[in-house]
DNA sequence: AAAATTATTGCAGTTTTTTGCATGGAAATT
DNA sequence: AATTTCCATGCAAAAAACTGCAATAATTTT
């Protein structure tokens, strides 16, 4: 790995956490704390970060510009994250859809990993083009202004010419009776060629939007092999759902 | 093997991976170090990537951390684009390229403008997606990583379906006798395909570029019905062109 | 086609950059 | 106050970059 490389990686870790830690650079890159020491120096010089001890700070992290903006929800999508990444093993080949829980999982791919993400969601394919060992392929269609996904016969017949190992999906409604269900009738369509064409099918959602229902139905409980929230896996509220043979992280 | 097909090469290479290694390349094409040392010199004074101790980066990799970067060249590539969105019309089908002069079209679109636009390039398409009355449709394939635009033979399939009233291309290189050149083999398939697939193509560039040679051809002068620089379309630079017949903005 | 010119390449020696390690001291934690 | 963690400095080894130079290849001129 080259010193811009690495230097660029930091920056990008400070924008993106509003921290970073010198011992998780350094093993995360492979290299020695004195290594990583010297990048924060440098980067500090050119004002790119504030060096504190034991790591950095994002220099617009001390102005308070927390913007009021659903603080809890986008904790609690990082943790989901955090657990649906575990998942992902070098050489996989994973389907993504859209919204914002899949674009924070996007942001929280480890540094080493290899894989091929296929995905028609733009915001999506903007972090997964920032990541260094991640093949990227892109559904083509139309794209849907609202839900920042390509739509369309063309998509959807690109997805059932494959077969991923990994589907992950963020999901706006599950509930035991109905299972997954939604709002968008272009999305739904893409969801359930998404589900057929994977092994594994996750289902990625904060915790307030299970036992919920939404117009449209995506596909039965049944078809979903694990299920991810910000709650632990043990918690009264998931019960049903491990009951129901789901795997619960 | 030459000089030329070298450089092709490592720019290929440079805009697959966003990095090279100068060992690498070494024993990869076998010459000396030395060599892919002058190579990367030339190349990097051409700004086609950036060198740095161990390879090369990039081009795009610190533009993130400069954001006033090459404003000169932005003040220009905002004329063109004006002159360019002063040729679409409503309900017109658009197709256009990748490139720093493309998105800088993008961004200038007159709100009212209704208009479907075609392209497989991330960061324009995501220029687009924010316009209220573009209709966007995407070009899917596999993602280059540094040239942020879709390449493959689907893309290349897609865009052989569809019959544009105008296609905009930014181009790196063009000259009287060799007509339009460029360095990256994915890309020019791509280009000639829109061309081929459009009634009237557009090739934007800043006047440095003009009567410059790439490595790829392209496609012939002939091809070529429009060319927009930031120059007085009276300009003594641009002449020959207007005299080969091409409209010239 | 031959000769002259120019450009390109590899090599040897030197200099610079980068990195990891060791030491002693500073800062934070308990 | 003791302990652990983190930081600064100097140092040494390795890798990479630069320099000048000679040999070779490519191009142009005659």
């Amino acid at each position: 790995m080259l010193k811009r490389e690495r230097q660029a990686y930091i920056v990008h870790q400070v924008n993106l956490h509003n921290k970073v830690l010198s011992n998780t650079l350094s093993s995360e890159m492979e290299v020695s704390e004195d290594t990583i020491r010297r990048d924060l120096q440098e980067l500090s010089e050119n004002g790119k970060l504030i060096k504190v001890h034991g790591g950095a700070l994002s220099p617009s992290f001390n102005k308070i510009d927390s913007p009021h903006y659903d603080v809890y929800a986008l904790k609690s999508k990082r943790i989901i994250a955090k657990k649906a990444v575990s998942l992902i093993k070098d050489g996989m080949f994973v389907l993504t859809g859209g919204g914002t829980t899949i674009i924070e999982l996007a942001r929280c791919l480890p540094l080493h990993l290899q894989a091929t993400f296929v995905s028609g969601s733009i915001p999506a394919i903007v972090e997964y083009m920032s990541h260094p060992n991640i093949d990227v392929i892109v559904l083509g269609d139309k794209l849907s202004k609202v839900s920042k996904i390509t739509v369309g016969a063309d998509a959807h017949a690109r997805i059932k010419t494959i077969k991923a190992d990994l589907c992950f999906l963020g999901i706006n409604a599950i509930n035991l009776k109905h299972g997954i269900t939604d709002n968008d009738w272009d999305v739904v369509q893409l969801k359930q060629q998404m589900i057929a064409s994977s092994q594994r099918t996750v289902c990625l959602t904060i915790a307030e939007k299970i036992n919920s229902l939404q117009p449209i139905h995506v596909c039965d409980i049944s078809k979903v092999h694990t299920l991810i929230t910000e709650l632990d896996p043990a918690s009264e509220i998931l019960k049903p759902y491990v009951d129901a043979g789901i795997t619960v992280l």
